[in-house]
RNA sequence: GGAGAGGUGGGUGAGUGGCUGAAACCACAUGUUUGCUAAACAUGCGUGCGAGAAAUCGUACCGGGGGUUCGAAUCCCCCUCUCUCCGCCA
C-alpha cells in the first residue's frame, strides 16, 4: 500500500497517478487518507498522555502499599478508574480510525510510473519492442495448437474435465516431457543469471495474500481452501516475496534474487469464453518466476535486467515476440511499471502474453514490512520486483504452432538436451 | 487424531504480580591497547507509534487476541505454532 508520507509529500503526483488509472475522486480519496492519519496521530497523543498519568499513579499506589499507607493507596485507586475508562474509549476510537485508514489504503492502487502511457484497456498498451520478423510461414501446415495436441496426443483436455474440470488439462507423453524439460531449462537459465532457486509452498495463508497485494483486491481470483483458510497461489510471487515479510535486511544482503517453479492456480472468474481455447487460458499452469528485493535506488536498473533476462529466454526459443509497456488502465493494482511479453502464435494468429515483469517499488514492501537497514542504521522500505520467466502453456502453444511441420513438430534447439527428443511425432 | 511440554530481544537463556523493555552469556558495532591477526578492556546494540531541529521524552510490544488487577512477560480464557510420546501416513 501507499505510504502516508508519500501521499503527503507528493500529493499532486499521487492524485495525477490515480487519475491516470481512471479512478474517480482520487483527490478526495487521498485527502481522506491524510485526514484519517491526522486524526490517528492526534488520538495517539491523547491516549499516550492518559496512559502516562495512569502508569504514574499505578507506581505511586504500589509504593504506598509497600510503605503501609493503605488509606492513601485506596484513595489513589479511585482516581484511576476514571483514567481507565478514558483510555479504553480512546483506545477503541484509535483502533477504529486505524482500521478505516488501513481499509482505505488497502484499496488504493499503486501510483503508475511517469512513463506509463495513459489508457483504459490493453488496446492502449504501448509496444516498445517488436522482434525481428521471424513469424513462420506455415503454408499448408497451419493447425492451431488445440488440434495439434489432439493429433499428437500430448495434452488431454477431456481427461482433465473428467478428473477436475475445465482448465485442468493432462499433459501426456511427449507433452509431459516437454513441460518438465521447459521447467528445467527456465530454472537453469535463472540460476545462470544468479537467481537462487526455491521451491515454495503452493498454499498460502491470509497474511501472505495481503502482503503481496492479492488480498483483499483479488479475493475472488484465488482458490480458497476453507477448511484450513488457505489460498492456492496464483503465482510463485506470493510465497517467494513473502519469505521476506516482517524482515529487516542488511544492505550487504542485497540484492535478493530468487527463482522458483510452481503450478499456479487461477479461478479466472468471469473471463472464460470461446476465445480462450486450448492452452490459452487455464485454471492451473506451470510457471517459473523470478523475484528480486533491492535497494530503492537500483530498482529500475534491475527491472531492465529482468526484462533482458526474459527477452533472452524467448529469443533462445526462437519465438516472435513483442514487449509492451502496460498502460495505466491495464496496469496491475500493485505495480508502478509493468512490461508484458507476448509471443506470436502463428496458427491462431494471436499474440499470447507469456510474461509480466513489474516493479512494485515500496508498495508491497510497505504491506510486508520489508525493510532495509543501511550501514548508518537507517531503515527504509525495500523495492520488490518480479517477472515470469516463463509461463509454460502459452509458450508451448506457440512452439507447437510455429514449429509444426505436418507429420511432426520441431522443438527449439535449446530444449533438446532437456527432452531426449528433437521433434514431436505421433506415437 | 490422542496425551503432555513449551513459545521471552539476532542467538542461548533468566525471570510466577510493582524497582523488568526485560539479567547473564554469545554474536554484532565503535573505541582503547597490542607491530598484524588474535586477545583484553570500555561503550553501544530491538521494533512500531506520537512529540521534538536534535539530544531525548512519552507510549505500546515477552507467539496472537481477550480478561482479572491500581499495576501483568508473570494469573485466567480462546486461538495459533513448535517439541516429545502414541496413532495414521507419501
Amino acid at each position: 500500500m501507499l505510504q502516508v508520507a508519500t501521499i503527503e509529500k507528493e500529493f499532486d503526483r499521487c492524485v495525477k497517478g490515480l487519475q491516470k488509472r481512471g479512478i474517480e475522486g482520487a483527490e478526495i480519496l487521498l485527502k481522506d487518507a491524510l485526514t484519517l492519519d491526522e486524526q490517528r496521530k492526534k488520538m495517539q497523543g491523547e491516549l499516550d498522555e492518559v496512559l502516562h498519568t495512569s502508569n504514574k499513579l499505578a507506581k505511586e499506589i504500589g509504593l504506598l502499599f509497600q510503605q503501609g499507607k493503605k488509606e492513601q493507596a485506596e484513595k489513589a485507586k479511585t482516581q484511576t478508574s476514571e483514567l481507565k475508562r478514558k483510555s479504553k474509549s480512546l483506545g477503541e476510537e484509535l483502533n477504529s480510525i486505524e482500521l478505516s485508514l488501513n481499509k482505505l489504503l488497502y484499496n488504493i492502487p499503486n501510483i503508475p510510473h511517469e512513463t506509463v502511457p495513459p489508457g483504459k484497456s490493453e488496446e492502449d498498451n504501448e509496444v516498445i519492442k517488436l522482434s525481428d520478423d521471424n513469424k513462420p510461414n506455415l503454408g499448408a501446415h497451419k493447425k492451431p495448437h488445440w488440434e495439434l495436441i489432439e493429433e499428437f496426443d500430448i495434452v488431454d483436455f477431456e481427461l482433465g474435465n473428467k478428473v477436475s474440470g475445465a482448465g485442468f488439462p493432462f499433459y501426456k507423453k511427449q507433452g509431459a516431457r516437454l513441460v518438465r524439460g521447459m521447467i528445467n531449462y527456465f530454472l537453469d537459465k535463472a540460476a545462470e543469471a544468479g537467481y537462487e532457486e526455491v521451491q515454495p509452498p503452493v498454499l498460502i495463508n491470509e497474511s501472505s495474500g495481503t502482503g503481496t497485494g492479492q488480498l483483499p483486491d483479488k479475493e475472488g481470483q484465488m482458490y480458497h481452501v476453507e477448511a484450513n483458510d488457505l489460498y492456492l497461489i496464483p503465482t510463485a510471487e506470493v510465497p517467494i516475496t513473502n519469505m521476506y515479510r516482517d524482515v529487516i535486511l542488511k544492505e550487504d544482503q542485497l540484492p535478493i534474487k530468487h527463482a522458483g517453479h510452481t503450478p499456479c492456480f487461477r479461478r479466472e472468474a468471469g473471463s472464460w469464453g470461446a476465445h480462450v481455447r486450448g492452452l490459452n487460458r487455464l485454471h492451473q499452469f506451470d510457471k517459473v518466476e523470478i523475484v528480486q528485493v533491492v535497494e530503492p535506488s537500483k530498482s529500475y536498473e534491475v527491472l531492465d535486467q529482468m526484462v533482458a533476462h526474459v527477452e533472452e529466454l524467448i529469443q533462445s526459443l526462437g519465438l516472435p515476440y513483442r514487449i509492451l509497456r502496460l498502460c495505466a488502465g491495464d496496469l496491475g493494482f500493485t505495480s508502478v511499471l509493468t512490461y508484458d511479453f507476448e509471443v506470436y502464435s502463428a496458427a491462431q494468429e494471436k499474440w499470447l502474453e507469456v510474461s509480466s515483469v513489474s516493479n512494485f517499488e515500496t508498495f508491497q514492501a510497505n504491506r510486508l514490512k520489508l525493510r532495509i537497514k543501511n550501514n548508518d542504521g537507517k531503515k527504509e522500505l525495500a523495492h520488490t520486483l518480479n517477472g515470469s520467466a516463463l509461463a509454460l502453456p502459452r509458450i508451448m502453444a506457440a512452439i507447437l504452432e510455429n514449429y509444426q511441420a505436418g507429420d511432426h513438430i520441431n522443438i527449439p534447439d535449446v530444449l533438446h538436451p532437456y527432452l531426449g527428443f528433437k521433434e514431436i511425432r505421433k506415437s
